[in-house]
DNA sequence: TTTCAACTTGTAATCATTACAATATAGAAA
DNA sequence: TTTCTATATTGTAATGATTACAAGTTGAAA
């Protein structure tokens, strides 16, 4: 797991006050591949009692501003946020929601070639990302169902 | 424009019956680029006066069910809907949140061919989705402000 | 240490979507 | 054509994630 100290340094760079908050925001993301804010109120809510969710909230959506991390978007309906700010692909599956990084460089360089040569009328394209959907072989997340 | 006698023929080839709520709906979707529910509750509203809200959240759901129509999820938080069913990718704009369906059969092989050598441990790839991200020369749909 | 803009918190909206129960209707059967 | 009923529509009331807001707290600059 990231130190603290990089952490904080990552807050401070983009001009943010470190807080326990928002450290514990950063850990909680990485540890929790891909959490939806609930969960990350609820992971955060172990390491400072009386958090409010209003501040993950706030949090998450500063430290997608300052593109410290991302949200990214599934077939369900509610938000999910990643640690890694960075270009890369996710592998996804619809029956238990479960949605893994997905990083291949060689691939990246044959889509850019692929659209250099043929280019979209109107269009200007700035990054492709792929949603790789399928099935993993051990499933692990599973679907959170209404009133579980 | 798709003619109401096809609408219909596809509506009862799945076992549904035949509604004029149900045509009207699949039109509006044709007529309305990649729509969100509300929009196509105003459109339809017009055609069918007393419509609810409901039954077009209903009859979208389940014209999903049926694989007729398809949702796709946008930067946005509001889920939009699309007319097609069958296999493409989409152009999104997200300063504008227009998004045009994009066709490339040559990409699909391409990438075909590629995953079809690399294939990812533990994940059986089933459908590749790309969202093109970028920007459109004449911008059309504008993001719809809160309260506006 | 002081100071105050930036943060956090709790509560109350918001708002897209869903649940539910009553009413209406498509279309199969008679 | 009329009857019948499973299916569909409607209106109203939840739901639940997210956001707005105002009051209190704190990080860090000076
Ligand atoms: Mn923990
Ligand atoms: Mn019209
Ligand atoms: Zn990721
Ligand atoms: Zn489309």
């Amino acid at each position: 797991m990231k130190p603290v100290k990089e952490i904080a340094h990552t807050i401070s760079a983009s001009g943010l006050k470190i807080t326990p908050q928002r450290i514990a925001v950063i850990q909680a993301l990485e540890k929790l591949e891909h959490p939806r804010a609930e969960e990350i109120i609820r992971e955060v809510s172990e390491h400072i009692p009386g958090l409010s969710p209003t501040t993950v909230y706030n949090t998450l959506d500063v430290l997608v501003s300052k593109k410290i991390i991302r949200k990214v978007h599934t077939e369900a309906d509610v938000m999910r946020y990643d640690a890694i700010p960075d270009h890369h692909h996710h592998l996804y599956c619809m029956q238990s929601d479960r949605m893994d990084d997905y990083f291949d460089p060689e691939l990246d360089s044959l889509l850019e070639d692929y659209f250099r040569k043929k280019n979209i009328k109107g269009f200007k394209l700035k990054e492709i990302k792929l949603q790789l959907m399928g099935e993993f072989e051990n499933k692990e997340r599973t679907v959170i169902e209404k009133n579980a």
